[in-house]
DNA sequence: GCTTGACTTCGAGTGCACTCCAAGGCGCAC
DNA sequence: GTGCGCCTTGGAGTGCACTCGAAGTCAAGC
């Protein structure tokens, strides 16, 4: 924990774990799956040290995972941008086609949401009356 | 497809699942794990019959599941409105904590997206530089 | 009366995304 | 110098929700 100050930021397996709401063994599982950018970079002892950049291209995919992208596609979307310049058409056509998917599951799930308030709302009626 | 219409109508699988977008594997999986009110009505022949009440029942559980709600729950769910009238609250507390799970994961959804909408920008604009 | 097709059961298989384990290395505190 | 805790690896295990397969039944049409 000491070393966690160094010349430039970077940190340990724990604490990008703790930045990052993912566990130790999914930023390892993400790595070993090529969800990330490069391998991560190690210190002298062999462990990991995440750099603020690495942070960065995490919590991007971890927006993804939390919108339903699957591992699969964020692959895709990584094995883009590590590619380099020139793909930015790709790149915006995958991300569009998951906006337009995640907006339309948004909108089912706002309407299933609202039947189910609508269950409540009959059942708070009858819980009312027994009471 | 002739006897489709009974004096009551019923519905084979096959016709229970086009009403409830389910697949027949997944209508026989459900009532083997204990998801819908009782055991489906069989005709003599064995063939499952479902009723409206079926019908609507496995709606309502398609809901559920839709907002993500696990099979275990909608099973407990499903155990309490089988157990019959007086434990109304119980199920409006099952009901209540569901509505507010869904409600909070669609707000994060909803953050995330507008994330990823930012990005597209970035994107968009890197792209009409390019052309 | 024989084929066709939709149905039945039970159990096994699949895909996804982690999640954990065993065996071992490194460096600091006592 | 030894225990402790955090880290490493590769591979195996878990949980969830289906999804499929095999073998057989039944009713209807030709």
């Amino acid at each position: 924990m000491s070393v966690a100050e160094s010349v430039e930021t970077s940190l340990s397996i724990a604490e990008a774990a703790d930045a990052t709401g993912l566990t130790t063994h999914t930023l390892r599982y993400y790595e070993r799956d090529g969800l990330l950018l490069d391998a991560v970079d190690r210190a002298s002892s062999g462990h990991r040290r995440y750099s603020e950049d690495d942070v960065g291209w995490i919590r991007m995919i971890t927006r993804l995972r939390a919108t339903g992208m699957p591992i699969r596609e964020v692959r895709q979307y990584a094995d883009l941008v590590r590619a380099g310049d020139g793909n930015e058409a790709e790149r915006l056509q995958l991300l569009v086609a998951h906006r337009d998917r995640v907006r339309q599951q948004l909108a089912e799930v706002a309407t299933h949401l609202e039947a189910i308030e609508l269950k409540i709302g009959l059942y708070e009626r009858t819980t009312c009356t027994l009471t």
